[in-house]
DNA sequence: GTCAAACCCGTAGTTTAGCTCCGTGGTCAT
DNA sequence: ATGACCACGGAGCTAAACTACGGGTTTGAC
């Protein structure tokens, strides 16, 4: 549930750099495939991955968990 | 960096509700070892296991990435 | 000063999942 | 019909998430 939520998110804001999965995936330093399944809910990055994400994405942590119309305080 | 951070602000956060270890352990369904791990940035939870703590301590993730001086958006 | 609560910390162990590589096959546009 | 982009399966390695046990330190109350 959070882990799906999770990827949504991150492809969302991939897209939103215009980056391909590939691209993304060079910056961060990992896998395509694991992009792919992160992106798809079934595996979730470890939270030093996490960092990882949020740099490559522009963003800090805290945003990769900020959801849909959930309203940031 | 980030675990460490982490483990900060959830012992803080854990603070401020009035639990102790032990208690917060209960509450998540974890070791009371794994509470100290996590707190003093040794360990980090999973992904999954973020939302426990995230439930217990009555936040949501994103307020667990959520640090110091940082002004929230 | 002693007793206990709360916590730190080391060691050692099991199991999960984070992450990889390789390959296939589908879709869409050009 | 070729290439860019992605979903998906299988198969695997390894680090780390998580546990149990045991001892040791600080703190505060009495």
């Amino acid at each position: 549930m959070l882990q799906k939520k999770l990827g949504q998110r991150i492809a969302a804001l991939r897209k939103k750099q215009g980056l391909t999965q590939e691209a993304l995936a060079e910056v961060i330093g990992c896998s395509v495939e694991f992009i792919s399944l992160v992106e798809r809910g079934v595996n979730a990055p470890s939270v030093a991955g996490l960092q990882g994400f949020a740099d490559a994405l522009k963003v800090e942590v805290r945003d990769l968990f900020t959801f849909d119309g959930r309203k940031p305080r």
